[in-house]
RNA sequence: GGGUAGGUUCCCGAGUGGCCAAAGGGAGCAGACUGUAAAUCUGCCGUCGCAGACUUCGGUGGUUCGAAUCCACCCCUGCCCA
């Protein structure tokens, strides 16, 4: 089994530079794993990395898709699992960095899933529904079945799931030996580092970077759907926000709120080493990966 | 100085005699998560606790069996007139 490394963390972590500099030290190569940062254009918004900040460490799954386009979790997986065994198969170290929490988890625990594609026209069908229809017509279906009623995208994705025919169970088989590196800060630092990179993007273009992506054509209800800046962005430019630094105030709060999600996420996962971040991070982490390449590849 | 609208639990904001520890929202805290995941959703949120008890609605004093809700005076804030 190939070795994989993954540095995983919540937004405004410092995940990224750490990636590239251990890629750089192991002659490795970077997968991101964002969702959003897989989108052409999409760049200070999603936090995307600067070319100019790459240090020549090739990244890949940035970019490969137009703004608009249907990508998912099972897309993630097959790309970033071709761009890892291209990567090994030159001889060189895969470096799985994201948040994502369920990208990462489902190329680290090898997500096994169905063939069956979701029939998007389906689910434009079940968008026309409301919740509680959508509900009652799973349990006319299902009856019985253990689900949150409010959950919309549960419930749609159950429906969708029976009307493709797909029956798979939630199943996983590794498909790499993983080392998973967390990057955890403590709070208050953390939201003080969310707050001065929110200010960054603001001052580099990220409201004229929206601009322009509507400009060329990418839907509202696109960007809406993306949340946080996207989200709170294009309110503010169709006038759901009374002025730009209540928009930046409450998108502050929204990405901290994430953060937090992205805490819970990968708190679970038991098989996360955590980077003493106030110590010395780097050395810590490639200390760990030295170690985990010299165990036996099996 | 006169008039007027107010002061409610961390914030905003409902509540106008009992059904009120007090709607709702926000923030905060915790959590779920396998094809939309930056999404979607759940729980807690005065104090101690099992029941139940206790302290809250600017202050003080009243009316009442009972007050955040009524009365008096006082303090503070916004607006208007001087």
């Amino acid at each position: 089994m190939h070795k994989l490394i993954a540095v995983v963390g919540t937004n405004a972590s410092g995940k990224s530079s750490l990636g590239v500099r251990l890629a750089r030290a192991f002659d490795g190569e970077i997968v991101s794993a964002d969702s959003r940062q897989v989108y052409r254009g999409m760049d200070l918004g999603s936090g995307k990395i600067r070319p100019e900040d790459m240090m020549g460490v090739k990244h890949h799954l940035l970019d490969v898709v137009e703004p608009g386009e249907f990508f998912s979790m099972a897309d993630f997986q097959r790309l970033a699992y071709r761009a890892i065994d291209d990567i090994c198969a030159r001889g060189k170290i895969p470096f799985l960095v994201g948040g994502t929490g369920l990208y990462v988890e489902s190329v680290t625990k090898g997500y096994e899933l169905s063939d069956k594609a979701p029939d998007l026209k389906y689910r434009d069908e079940l968008e026309t529904l409301s919740t509680p229809e959508l509900y009652s017509m799973l349990m006319a279906k299902q009856p019985g079945l253990d689900i949150d009623p409010n959950n919309r995208n549960r419930v749609m994705r159950v429906l969708e799931k029976l009307h493709d025919g797909d029956s798979a169970l939630p199943a996983a088989r590794p498909r790499y030996d993983v080392l998973t590196l967390g990057v955890r800060w403590d709070r208050e630092t953390l939201k003080k580092r969310i707050d001065e990179r929110l200010d960054r993007r603001t001052a580099e273009g990220m409201i004229d970077e929206v601009r322009r992506l509507r400009a060329e054509g990418a839907g509202d209800e696109f960007l809406l759907k993306l949340g946080l800046e996207y989200r709170y962005i294009t309110e503010y430019l169709t006038g759901v926000w009374p002025d730009e630094e209540t928009m930046l105030k409450e998108l502050s709060l929204a990405i901290k709120r994430f953060a937090k999600r992205q805490v819970t996420w990968f708190k679970r996962d038991e098989s996360i080493y955590w980077l003493d971040m106030t110590a010395n991070p780097y050395e810590e982490a490639c200390g760990k990966i030295e170690e985990f390449l010299k165990g036996d590849a099996l």
